[in-house]
DNA sequence: TTTACATACATACTGAATGTATGTTAATAT
DNA sequence: ATATTAACATACATTCAGTATGTATGTAAA
């Protein structure tokens, strides 16, 4: 019954994403195994054979959606060749990204509480909180920035816009909530600024 | 075996703080009841009694944090009567309150996760997040801070600070690091201000 | 080309923990 | 004095996660 590699790829794809859709709608403690591998066609037994556990195949979920919105903040950042205007549009990105994917609760709700806060830092600090960091590096290195302290203003803007997409998720008019977020960062980037 | 209300009353405090000290060390999903009334001297009947579910005894547990840092806060604020310096005052004691007293995990970190984030932020905005809205509020009357929305500077404020203690509480040197945060935070307020 | 082995699953079982239904005793209201 | 109800205990059902084992198939070396 040994597969050919392309069709196990397709077997691991098909048990992630079919999870990323469970752990999304329903969040990690209501979500079965035995669901996801019912949708999948296949058993559990198969579940286990591609991933150590449960926290497992969440682990793998969260790593996908965090690297798609990386990549997107990254790609919004880039689309401008001013400090400030790339930090801007990455924060921009950074909300539009995880409010509109419905990402918020395998993002910030259950992938602290499930990878644990450690993990959950170290993911978080490799992908979305890294780029934030860099730019705030450099920009400090240059002198357009204020001599704070860069990893103390990143988790401090990091925090905002998360609690922020939470936030914002659960209007109904989300373009006016987040352009008023938007106004906020702002304000509170511009206060870094060196005069 | 009817106890009188006292010694009623006693059982659950008892269950209350002894679960309270399990999912502080060890998370929620790492707790069991069986070991929570066991420790109280009671059997799982007893808790189950008084409390709805697992999650129910959670909420209690979760509620008297809120409480005790809720408190705090407005212990500190009314220290001074500058409203600014409120302001400043109610930011630090929250980082200390919630710091110290190790309980990032229940409040910050499980707190979504287990109680829903509805629930959650109903919480959050009856005790700690009030607060600082009514204290942004109130400053914006009195037009010491820009027309800005209340509601996403308290967001963002708040959400910049949860953020913070979590980053805080992994360093040895908190005090340290706190100051760095609360500079941070100085900036972004004073940048709100009404000029 | 056969043999040895690894891979990709399925099946069956174990154990832990939540939740529920029911029983029992003592206090309190009538 | 008695009925009722609160405060538990006990026993049972259920639900999952995790594990151990079995099996078929592909692959590589002898």
């Amino acid at each position: 019954m040994k597969k050919n590699k392309t069709e196990t790829e397709q077997t691991i794809q098909n048990l992630t994403e079919i999870a990323r859709q469970h752990f999304t709608a329903y969040g990690y403690a209501n979500v079965t195994l035995k669901d996801i591998a019912k949708e999948a066609n296949v058993t559990r037994g198969a579940l286990y054979h591609h991933f150590k556990n449960k926290k497992g195949l969440f682990l793998a979920v969260f790593e996908v959606v965090q690297k798609e919105i990386g990549e997107y903040v990254e790609a919004a950042a880039a689309q401008s060749n001013n400090s400030w205007q790339q930090l801007i549009n990455g924060c921009q990105a950074y909300l539009e990204g995880a409010v509109e994917s419905h990402n918020q609760r395998i993002l910030l709700i259950d992938g602290p509480a499930i990878l644990g806060w450690d993990t959950f830092r170290k993911m978080d600090e490799k992908y979305s909180m890294n780029s934030l960091k860099e730019q705030l590096q450099m920009m400090q290195e240059q002198e357009l920035i204020k001599p704070i302290s860069v990893e103390a203003m990143t988790h401090c803007l990091s925090g905002a816009m998360n609690e922020a997409v939470l936030w914002i998720s659960d209007h109904l008019d989300q373009k006016e909530v987040m352009n008023e977020v938007m106004i906020v960062l702002k304000h509170s980037i511009e206060s870094f600024r060196n005069k």
